[in-house]
DNA sequence: CAAAATGTATTAATGTATTCATACATTATT
DNA sequence: AATAATGTATGAATACATTAATACATTTTG
């Protein structure tokens, strides 16, 4: 699995990871049911101990992202979300709250935003197929 | 000033005050030259120690939202925010990004997000001349 | 059944962030 | 000039987050 981290960037490695995979499963590079590498495993790629890889499969697991089973591995959650449409709901608004809070500080206009939203979707889907 | 802080709600009560600041100048309700509390009024206001708030007053200084001046007091400032046309646009193309990562995972499409943008920005203009 | 691989749980060490106590410097006011 | 108001700076206490060390439980594999 592709994960780059970078151990003294400010955000911590567990969070760089969780990141990571949910980058990887939006853009379909992991699809259902595939398998990701061992705790142990991509810890000794990474560098890193073990229970940090743990703890970022934990909140990958929480979120809905991967399914973990003892003896046996963890796998890209099939199912969607976890969350409620409500729940949904008031995430997105918390962060869309923060967005334009954020453009408006900074001198951007909500039409310039929704045209960034929209190149980046396009940069992101561009990459489905690429990669590996 | 009108700001209401949760003292255990996990994020610091400095950050509470930043992003409180930043939405009333966001909607119109603060604007350039008004004067802000003095440090220690809404110290006592919000029942915190000054120095958090002078730390807050510190970053919303270093974001452009507002301007101290020693033994005078701090007003909103006049100018637009401090940072580049470049470092505005990584700034926002990495919030884009992370919105639209938290969306696919939660199963929202694109014009969805766009369309929850729209109306967070509608009830936004609108709370513009209310309140006080 | 035994061994090896996997995830899980608990506790401790460390680093970082947050808040506070206190003193200082500058400006406005009288 | 004196006083009072303001923001500024420094160091310590405390709390929190992150990572690590270690042991445990479950499942697979032979």
């Amino acid at each position: 699995m592709q994960i780059r981290i970078s151990p003294h960037d400010g955000v911590p490695i567990y969070q760089q990871i969780v990141n990571q995979v949910k980058y990887l499963v939006a853009s379909k590079r992991l699809v259902a049911d595939d398998e990701v590498p061992a705790i142990r495993r991509l810890a000794q790629q990474l560098l890193v101990n073990p229970n940090t890889v743990a703890r970022a499969y934990r909140e990958l697991e929480a979120a809905g992202v991967l399914v973990s089973k003892q003896g046996s591995g963890t796998r890209v959650s099939g199912n969607g979300s976890p969350y409620s449409e409500e729940e949904i709901d008031r995430i997105l608004t918390e962060r869309a709250d923060a967005l334009l809070v954020e453009a408006e500080q900074l001198g951007v206009g909500l039409d310039d935003v929704v045209r960034l939203l929209k190149l980046r979707k396009r940069a992101f889907d561009a990459n489905e197929k690429e990669g590996g």
